[in-house]
DNA sequence: AAGTTTGTTAAATTTTTTTTTAACGTATTG
DNA sequence: CAATACGTTAAAAAAAAATTTAACAAACTT
């Protein structure tokens, strides 16, 4: 085993790993791993970087870089930041993962509760047509009040998560799970 | 607009509307819109199902409905159960919704804690040895101290996921955050 | 104003994923 | 034990997504 590797060898090694590693678990926010891959270039970089250093950095082409920044934009993992003096946009890395975890969790949560909320609200109108009608088969009334108990049941749980949602907006949550700056013996 | 609408035909368009949220927003927990229908499909029927039926109900192939209700059971949503005198498997939803949001964001925060803290723990090591190395470049030594302590903060992120996920587990989470059965006046 | 630079969109290509048909192995029934 | 039913894997086909090259439009330089 070579003990004699270049310094900045090593670093790269180390990037690599949590690169790798970022790449990995990135699909859970529903991205490909060239997109967690570049999402982990630039939480190495200490500086914006431009679209051209991303392209040479990765070496694929420029037109990808532009959409895989935009992805990464929308989840609010990469912002654009203004530099005066230069005509290339730059881009940082969001390196608070609380931030990127609050804006990504809460966006996703809230699209699942309102869509889901508005479709249980047609659902249950039409349900209950069925539901108050005269002369509908009992059977079949039975059917439509079965769904529509079900369907209750489960805005329990888009109420609750809109309250975590909330929680996590206004940081309640970190009253709850303070972050822990320390390591807690292992 | 037609108010003589069959009540069969009420109810299907409820479900449908419902089964389309869902699908549409299922997205979040990895799986295609198909696989979203199926589980959508699934919610609605109080019953377990074969492949057999919920071949005929998609209107798809049963190779297909049998890697799509693997997918469902590997993220929890879909439970197979034993019902004497058949020979065919039967599948049956997970209603809860409670159920499927623990077992699937603990199952894959934990994983993004567990990868990621092993790979920050090889780059640490590596980087350890650049910054205690002795006549090593000053800029390259800074560089490594400044990953390294970047990486500690990331540390700091990791933890707060992994108690978050073990107050789900213990359901401490539902002091802090009560499942409210009444809705709270609009 | 002509010529560059920069980022994006469009079209074409490649790769990956999804879906289907076909084939197979195991278990069950008569 | 032959015949059938069931679920899965394998191979093929179809569809979708990612990536690239080409083309374009806006902004900047000189």
């Amino acid at each position: 085993m070579p003990e004699d590797i270049q310094p900045e060898a090593l670093i790269e090694q180390a990037r690599d790993i949590v690169i790798n590693a970022i790449a990995e678990t990135m699909d859970l926010y529903g991205v490909t791993p060239s997109i967690g891959r570049l999402y982990g270039t630039m939480y190495f970089k200490h500086h914006p970087m431009t679209l051209d250093e991303m392209k040479d950095d990765l070496g694929m082409s420029k037109p990808s870089m532009s959409t895989s920044v935009r992805k990464l934009q929308d989840i609010h993992m990469v912002q654009k930041v203004w530099q005066k003096g230069s005509r290339k946009d730059k881009y940082m890395a969001e390196k608070n993962f609380f931030r990127s975890f609050i804006k990504f969790f809460c966006k996703k949560w809230m699209r699942e509760v309102n869509l889901n909320l508005e479709a249980i609200a047609m659902a249950e109108s039409k349900l209950k047509k069925v539901i108050e009608a005269q002369d509908v088969d009992e059977d079949v009334k039975k059917e439509a009040e079965i769904d529509f108990q079900q369907l209750e049941e489960s805005k329990v749980y888009y109420r609750w998560l809109k309250q975590l949602v909330r929680s996590i907006e206004t940081e309640e949550i970190f009253e709850f799970l303070p972050v822990n700056q320390e390591e807690i013996e292992p």
